[in-house]
DNA sequence: GACTTTAGTTTCAGTTGGCTACTAATTGCC
DNA sequence: GGCAATTAGTAGCCAACTGAAACTAAAGTC
């Protein structure tokens, strides 16, 4: 018996569900709204005539008062049924929020809330399982880190942001040298210095274009 | 003016559209559904109460004659806006088909043609280029390739499957090392003499257990 | 028997990536 | 001032991986 049901409304044919992600004291926090005693993630039904991606744009600015740095529809979820609206089906969105962006005014019922704490069940602990498997794999692909981060930043911020991101360690020497060699960052003449230690060097992104590589297969993450 | 406004037709919320690919003849080969003059993808109208992997199964069989050996869904769309129904948004899925099993009973107006003459346009297009770069990403994570092959296979076999899917050539000792090392198949005791040149041995997909490494980050593919 | 064709292996050199250990520059404390 | 602690950044080693070329092996063709 979902909300939708009892409120006797008829339910969308989809809805939009929206994940953000943000980092924040140090650990990844996902936005979530609150009726009553249960979660759920920010949803809202279409407007007809207006593109997916726009959609979610608006639900994030509604929801978190910001527009996400990133964003990118994850696919659509028809299982669980368990859903706040009932919609059979759900067009399902990841996007991230720096941290210094969520202090935007949130709407009604919406908090941010550590990842391991989101209390979400159904399709909506399905949808966050799969935004943040999505998140971790994109971060190859896109400057998703970079947008997390102020526009000049030292490496050791950087290699902080994408530990947070992905949930482990990376190695400080072999994340500089992949980073060098990927020509993504240069240096500016600035330095911090943060209390203790030797002040860090600040970089700012600055892509240039590299020949891309890549030709044979790996076999390593097939399982079974 | 697409063919469900000519009709006078109400087009659905969501539509189901479905690309299957197969190898046939050493090239990659898509169905088709032939309206007239005008190609597109097969599709469906939503079942209410339907997962969404079982419609998409349901249209292979009745559009292919045959399941897919893998299908995985890539996302909704709803751009571009020219679809056959005039659905908004489609949930899109891919599947692929074996050689032998394109032998199977087509649905009417279905039949397979090369990738490179599709004739798509509109959204069925996007959706087309998108389930080929999906197919070629998750030959790294499903064992796709081994489904389209019989259950015995020579290692030449293998590589030419892949390098069909993937569209570029493989280098062979590369290739069987990497293999080799991920402990995916093992070798029959048969051989195969397939006119001139040396037999080559049969082998059978049968993997093992082995530990997940992966640790760093890669920066090569993050362009600008 | 020599040539061609396909299968399968070996070797080598260049690259990558993790690890340990180092140097450098600053603050805090005595 | 001087030394420990702390953070930034670098250097060198070694094992693993990869692509290329060159090799051996076993069949068919002429």
């Amino acid at each position: 018996m979902t909300a939708a049901v009892r409120r006797g409304t008829t339910p969308p044919p989809y809805s939009i569900d929206l994940v953000l992600l943000a980092p924040r004291e140090g650990a990844l926090h996902v936005l979530i709204e609150s009726d009553g005693r249960t979660a759920h993630l920010p949803w809202g039904a279409p407007k007809s005539g207006e593109a997916l991606l726009t959609s979610s744009r608006q639900l994030a600015k509604r929801t978190a008062g910001t527009e996400p740095g990133w964003m990118e529809q994850l696919h659509a979820f028809g299982d669980p049924l368990k859903h706040p609206a009932a919609a059979p089906v759900s067009i399902a969105f990841v996007g991230v929020v720096s941290a210094a962006a969520t202090e935007g005014r949130l709407g009604d019922k919406a908090r941010w809330v550590p990842m391991a704490s989101a209390g979400l069940s159904g399709r909506h602990a399905a949808i966050l399982a799969a935004a943040v498997e999505t998140l971790r794999t994109r971060l190859e692909y896109a400057p998703i880190a970079f947008k997390l981060l102020p526009s000049t930043f030292t490496l050791s911020e950087l290699q902080g942001m994408y530990e947070l991101l992905l949930g482990w360690p990376l190695h400080k020497a072999s994340f500089r040298r992949s980073l060098q060699a990927a020509y993504l960052v240069e240096p500016t003449d600035e330095w911090r210095s943060e209390g203790r230690g030797r002040p860090a060097q600040l970089y700012r992104f600055s892509p240039r274009k590299r020949r891309q590589g890549r030709r044979g297969v790996r076999f390593d993450f097939l399982g079974g």
